[in-house]
RNA sequence: UGGGGCGUAGCCAAGCGGUAAGGCAGCGGACUUUGGAUCCGCCAUGCGUAGGUUCGAAUCCUACCGCCCCAGCCA
């Protein structure tokens, strides 16, 4: 039989080049990857870094990725966190198939292998409290001091160790502790703890456990279980990777994995870090880990981020050791990019401005085909109602229009589009100067947007009849986080947060043929951005969320104050 | 000041001794029934700094500078 060699990715980045290398030289003949979250929150962007870049390996060179819950602390964790990154993992759109495991499955047999250490003389039970093991430690420049317990004998470590396990005594009253150097430069060396007593209920395992492995006593022993070759981790790992070696050399493991790491994701406008992320959803500056302006995975797609566009997000940035942080710009482009290529087009008024078409007949209307995607034209068209009375955007229309101002203003003709140009003819406010309507003329021999004699204005609006527009409410979201490194400079993170970050619009308009895409997919508002319907909509009364607005250069042109 | 890492454009990132990819952002232009998209052009005589090796150095050597991580019974 012939064996087929996988394709070489044509991206690379080093780890991919250590695979590479690994297969090549038969140190393996398939990799094996694993996903490693811990459940005590939900996922976010940078975790979508990790997922792609685990799964994305094992996708490309044949081998496979596990989704490995690491719950070896039952007071963080919870069964809700499991079932939210089983759902984020499989809406990015990786499939772990069988390989759905957890490092609690594998309790007893590390249970077994601390037994091993204690045997070899490899570990001990120590009877310093945190305070003191923390003194003992010693320092970074400083080398610790050795446990007064170091050195029990063999039976007396099994038999603490076995009634540890037991229950005899309360939590923080014994660990179980490797011994293997106190005056390692290396920290991690100096006698880390393996077991901790914790009487507290696991999501997995109940009560059967009150003593759980750390993390170190319990990740390289699971890679090796489940025969991982590659075991790709973040950076601030790296000191951990002689003790993730220790273990695999000191224990009778299956396998002999390899630890890799790589510089984590950081993204401006953005914090994800779990604790804040915590925090954030618990003291109220967001409605919950969903909340559209949320990094999580969950919040992502609720906001109507396609799970492509952050896959091609993770793919353009690549995978490095260098701490970087990337611009939040970057997201955005790639999320866009997916979206106009494949969301519908509708119109949408955010805040509407009444048009009169003077010389249109009363009570009159009409379909005009409207295109549901330019870049697409299998999409096909829609017809859309339009009468004598109208809504178009406030924004589209200016008074005394500075001259980069393309749009409507009196006297001024402006397409709308797929129907008809139309020509302001006077400008009516109320009382208080505040304008409420506009009279137009239409011109009939220019159905469907253009002119037989051949003229072209200079903009094209969206609009809606306002017999047929449908009210809903829409949400405009920004970054969560005005500043570009929240928290930079000494700053209280939680001064940057941006105080319109949501702006709720309460008088917006779609096309009734919105009411189709209740189902949660992405639609374009022409001219505006990318929208979608939020899980708060209920019947007769529609919510749309922004995912993200258009590219818009006259609004960079005001911003920069380079409009005249 | 112990140990472990990392420095290539505003940002991300290729580059593996043969003369600085690509993307994002930005700027200019073309086109346009979305001020969107698309297309074209510009954007590092320079790779943290200083020396050295070499015909040739971002790549090798030396020294220095800067930044990040580690003193949880978190992961």
């Amino acid at each position: 039989m012939e064996t087929t060699t996988p394709p070489a990715p044509e991206r690379s980045d080093f780890i991919r080049e250590i695979v590479t290398t690994d297969l090549r030289e038969g140190t393996h003949e398939s990799i094996v990857t694993r996903f490693p979250p811990e459940p005590n929150g939900y996922l976010h962007i940078g975790h979508a870094k990790s997922i792609c870049l685990n799964f994305g390996i094992a996708e490309e060179f044949g081998g496979r990725c596990h989704l490995r819950f690491d719950d070896t602390n039952p007071v963080k964790e919870e069964q809700e966190f499991i079932d939210s990154i089983e759902a984020d993992v499989r809406w990015l759109g990786f499939d772990w198939g069988e390989h759905l495991y957890f490092a609690s499955d594998y309790f007893e047999q590390l249970y077994a292998w601390a037994v091993h250490l204690i045997e070899a003389g490899k570990a001990y039970v120590d009877d310093l409290s945190a305070d003191e093991i923390r003194e003992y430690r010693g320092t970074l420049t400083e080398p610790g001091r050795e446990s007064p317990w170091r050195d029990r004998s063999v039976a007396e470590n099994l038999d603490l160790f076995a009634r540890m396990r037991a229950g005899e005594f309360p939590n923080g009253a014994r660990v179980l502790r490797a011994k293997i150097d106190m005056a390692s430069p290396n920290i991690n060396f100096r006698d880390p703890v393996m077991y901790r007593i914790l009487h507290a209920v696991h999501p997995r395992t109940g009560d059967a456990w009150c003593i759980y492995p750390s993390y170190d006593f319990a990740h390289g022993q699971s890679d090796a279980i489940e025969h991982i070759t590659h075991s790709i981790c973040t950076l601030e790992f790296q000191d951990h990777r002689p003790l993730y070696d220790w273990f695999i050399e000191n224990l009778p493991v299956p396998s002999r994995p390899r630890q890799y790491e790589f510089a984590r994701l950081n993204l401006t406008h953005t914090v994800l870090s779990k604790r804040i992320l915590l925090r954030l959803v618990s003291e109220g500056h967001v409605r919950g880990w969903d909340d559209p302006r949320m990094p999580t995975l969950s919040a992502l797609r609720r906001r109507g981020f396609p799970a492509e566009g952050i896959r091609d997000f993770a793919a353009m940035i690549g995978v490095a050791r260098a701490d970087s942080v990337v611009e939040v710009e970057m997201l955005e482009h790639a999320v866009r990019d997916v979206l106009n290529r494949e969301a519908q087009r509708r119109f949408a008024i955010l805040k509407p401005l009444k048009v009169v078409i003077e010389n249109y007949p009363e009570g009159e209307v009409e379909y005009v085909e409207v295109q549901n995607n330019p870049e697409d034209p299998s999409a096909g068209t829609r017809p859309v109602a339009f009468s004598r009375e109208l809504w178009i955007e406030r924004d589209d229309f200016m008074e005394d229009p500075p001259k980069k101002f393309f749009r409507l203003a009196p006297g001024r003709e402006v397409r709308l589009r797929s129907a008809y140009f139309v020509t302001c003819t006077e400008v009516v406010k109320d009382d208080a100067g505040e304008i409420v309507e506009l009279r137009c003329t239409y011109d009939p021999d220019t159905r469907g947007g253009s002119a037989p004699d051949g003229r072209r204005p200079k903009a094209t609006l969206h609009w809606l009849s306002v017999a047929h527009a449908v009210p809903v409410e829409v949400r405009l979201y920004d970054h969560l986080f005005a500043s570009e490194y929240p928290g930079a400079d000494g700053r209280d993170l939680f001064d940057d947060l941006n105080p319109d970050s949501e702006i709720v619009l309460r008088d917006s308009f779609v096309e009734p043929s919105l009411a189709e895409f209740a189902s949660g997919e992405t639609v374009q508002f022409e001219r505006l951005g990318y929208f979608c319907p939020d899980v708060d909509s209920s019947p007769g009364a529609p919510v749309f969320n922004r995912t993200l607005t258009l590219k818009d250069t006259w609004a960079k042109l005001q911003k920069q104050g380079r409009h005249d």
